[in-house]
DNA sequence: TCCATACTTAGACTTACGTCA
DNA sequence: ACTGACGTAAGTCTAAGTATG
């Protein structure tokens, strides 16, 4: 059933066979699905659950068992790549965000300077809690809005 | 089309660690 | 506190499958 036609030794083996130790078996498409349907519903199996579905599939309870060690394995692993790609993303999004920022903190000392009356340009700072530009000296006086919607926040982060 | 080779996938094993009786 | 059995994660090996020139 799981086997290679060529060879229906291993097959015997899969099956708890008493020969020795059988080579590397390929799980047919049916076996594999069936192992990913209980694996979806629970990534962790009882001995009873183990037994059964050993029996089911015509493996030993020890292939089951490693089968699911695997995929818990792999699973963690694209788990962990998907979560890394997108923190990527996000750092990407929040140097964007943050060089837009420079630019527009540059363009207001800019304007600064061109208000003779105003306090030195070199005073203005921006809050890293608040997300404002603000005059160090006197922060009163002028505070500067950055509009929400320019903090580049990902949708799938906004949700928590 | 066939073949050799490189690369990828997945079954199996080993080891270390934590938990529990 | 110690011990053995058991389950799991992490790391590794390697046969089997696939892509490529």
């Amino acid at each position: 059933m799981n086997r290679l036609p060529s060879s229906h030794e291993d097959e015997e083996l899969s099956h708890g066979g008493s020969a020795p130790p059988c080579k590397k078996l390929r799980l047919t498409k049916e076996q594999s699905r069936l192992l990913e349907d209980s694996f979806r519903q629970n990534h962790t199996l009882n001995p009873k659950q183990k037994e059964t579905l050993a029996e089911h599939l015509m493996l030993r309870p020890r292939q089951i068992e490693v089968w699911f060690q695997n995929r818990r394995a792999r699973s963690k692993m694209k788990q962990t790549e998907m979560e890394c790609a997108y923190l990527k993303r996000w750092f990407g999004s929040l140097t964007e965000q943050n060089n837009r920022l420079h630019i527009e903190v540059e363009e207001l000392r800019a304007m600064k300077v061109g208000s003779s009356t105003m306090t030195s340009t070199s005073s203005l700072t921006m809050c890293p809690r608040c997300e404002r530009v603000t005059t160090a000296a006197i922060p009163s006086m002028a505070v500067v809005d950055v509009p929400a919607k320019k903090l580049m926040i990902p949708p799938q982060e906004r949700e928590h």
